[in-house]
DNA sequence: TTGTATGCGTTATCAG
DNA sequence: CTGATAACGCATACAA
């Protein structure tokens, strides 16, 4: 079933019936002709061939997602948000989950003819993406020389978390953070540890003097490294901690709960994403909240700036503090 | 950059080329000719293009996942589970959200020259690809007449947990389900609701007489059916709640701390997936455990015997449950 | 407004 | 073991 096919049923050129699939008819080709073009492709069932198409015009109108964790909820929204601004332009998005490295085999499989570029969220691209002749690269969430960006403001979202805290009277305010090296959120992590250094000394604290735990990824780690946070004379103890994100937020409450501390009484607890998780936990949770697909949308909007030969522009996506029973008792 | 450039540069024939990067090259060509092929393609950079591959072979080693909701970590482990799979047959996997149905449009687009096979979780193909000529779908976690599928054994954990309240003495208990429609899980919700009634009428309980509650997938609706469901009399509250997910699960238990209701003390609570969540959340959750990632990999091997003309074989895979403080004290 | 001719980069068939 | 040669299905320059 080929626009052969269907150009000898409505008995017109191929050349038409090209003209016809591929939205170039307009002016071009009669209302009629069009018509019984497109009444013979229903009737055969046609529909044009992507990979001749891809070949042919060089362009695959798909675009590649790759994250490093297809399991953060984060993630999917961002997904969603690429995809909806991604089909108004009549591209698709594909995902590749990234899993550490394991994605790059996906990445060079795709990346001719298949793919048209790549959105790099919380990954990096090996070097072969960055060499010359390599297919347009955007980052999400994070930032490579010379590569158009598009990401969170971590630090300000950082700084009202921070400023609620301080106006509430705390002092002393640890730091849970993922472990060096593991980019579930980009370099976007720093400039929020940047914010909370930066307000703590500005109430004359010493961010050295600080708690801060280090933590990977997954539950039983989190809560152990929230415990070593807690689990000291009450002098030392932080009365707030403020987490990278809102998992990390949620296994320091649950470390509080174990060790039969109260929330927000005895910690406070602020997390970042405003995941769904947030408001399934006791007491909810207080939260810098981002629009994921509106970071997936900016995202695609700049690739398709790139692969139309427009100037792609670098863009920061506001935050905005969620209050919620974790720092003030309801 | 094509493998004629190549040939070139190597002093061979296009065709050597194609057969040395097609893996065809086993008992045809001389090491030494497949090496000097190799070391011209590297020092060119050359890449096979994906597109005239997949419009001459007519595959294009590529299958897409269709997800319901891109949003919930399950799917995240059972793509990374295809992806495993995949890239050990040497084919891609791309994900496809489909949001209620708005993944149509990424299917039409690719199913023909850009993607060999769908799987479908808990999705639902439209009619144009229950057609014939359409390519090949393996359903995962639904069932659809004629297609085959792969799913979890969700009567037998279902079976477990109610075993294991029964044996805790419980009498009244209820169900937190998904609304009908809502496809996040597919059919085998309706498994898991089967082996619930079935466990009440063995110990001389009504199923029509528990408490049953029905809600969306967001937290809001789930606290909310929750607490429908447990403000109530005392002699009329459940003392346990079985509920379709961990995330309806961390609902029936949000709605008890807001309700001052003991977990698990008052109310015992059974999720299903053993997500990160579970082990996240104070008391700890007992919950019924799949593989998400043998579910994504069968499913890939499935679909794999499809496109290669083998027999595809239905398969279901064993669950298990664990057992934490949301029903023992611990 | 429509048709003719050509080639995108690869794989497959068949000779040598 | 290797090389000509012919498609695969579509899009585009150009001619009519």
């Amino acid at each position: 079933m080929t626009s052969v096919d269907v150009a000898k049923k409505a008995g017109v050129s191929q050349t038409t019936v090209s003209l016809v699939f591929s939205g170039k008819a307009g002016g071009r080709i009669s209302a009629a002709t069009v018509e019984a073009v497109r009444a013979a492709a229903a009737e055969l069932g046609y529909r044009p061939n992507a990979a001749a198409r891809a070949l042919r015009s060089g362009t695959a109108s798909a675009v590649g997602l790759v994250v490093r964790d297809v399991t953060h909820p984060f993630f999917g929204r961002t997904l969603r948000g690429a995809q909806k601004a991604a089909s108004e332009a009549g591209h698709v998005v594909v995902l590749i989950d990234d899993n550490y490295g394991r994605g790059d085999a996906a990445v060079e499989a795709l990346r001719d003819g298949a793919i048209d570029g790549f959105l790099y969220f919380a990954a990096v691209p090996s070097e072969a993406m960055r060499a010359p002749g390599a297919p347009p690269v955007v980052m999400v969430e994070s930032v490579e020389e010379g590569l158009p960006f598009v990401r969170l403001d971590s630090e300000g979202g950082a700084d009202a978390a921070m400023r609620h805290l301080v106006e509430l009277g705390h002092t002393r305010i640890g730091s849970l953070r993922l472990e060096a090296g593991d980019l579930h959120g980009g370099q976007t992590f720093d400039l929020r540890h940047a914010a909370w250094a930066e307000h703590l000394r500005a109430i004359g604290a010493d961010p050295a003097a600080q708690a801060v735990g280090t933590t990977a990824f997954d539950a039983d780690s989190t809560i152990a490294a929230a415990r070593a946070m807690l689990d000291v004379p009450v002098a030392e103890r932080p009365t707030a901690i403020l987490a990278d994100d809102d998992l990390l937020a949620a296994g320091v409450v649950a470390a509080c709960h174990q060790l039969g501390l109260r929330v927000p009484q005895d910690v406070a607890v602020v997390g970042f994403d405003d995941l769904e998780l947030a408001r399934l936990m006791s007491p909810p949770l207080t939260t810098v909240a981002f629009d994921a697909e509106a970071l997936g949308a900016a995202a695609f909007e700049t690739l398709l700036a790139k692969l139309q030969g427009r100037r792609p522009r670098d863009r920061v996506l506001e935050s905005r503090l969620i209050v919620r029973g974790s720092t003030v008792a309801e």
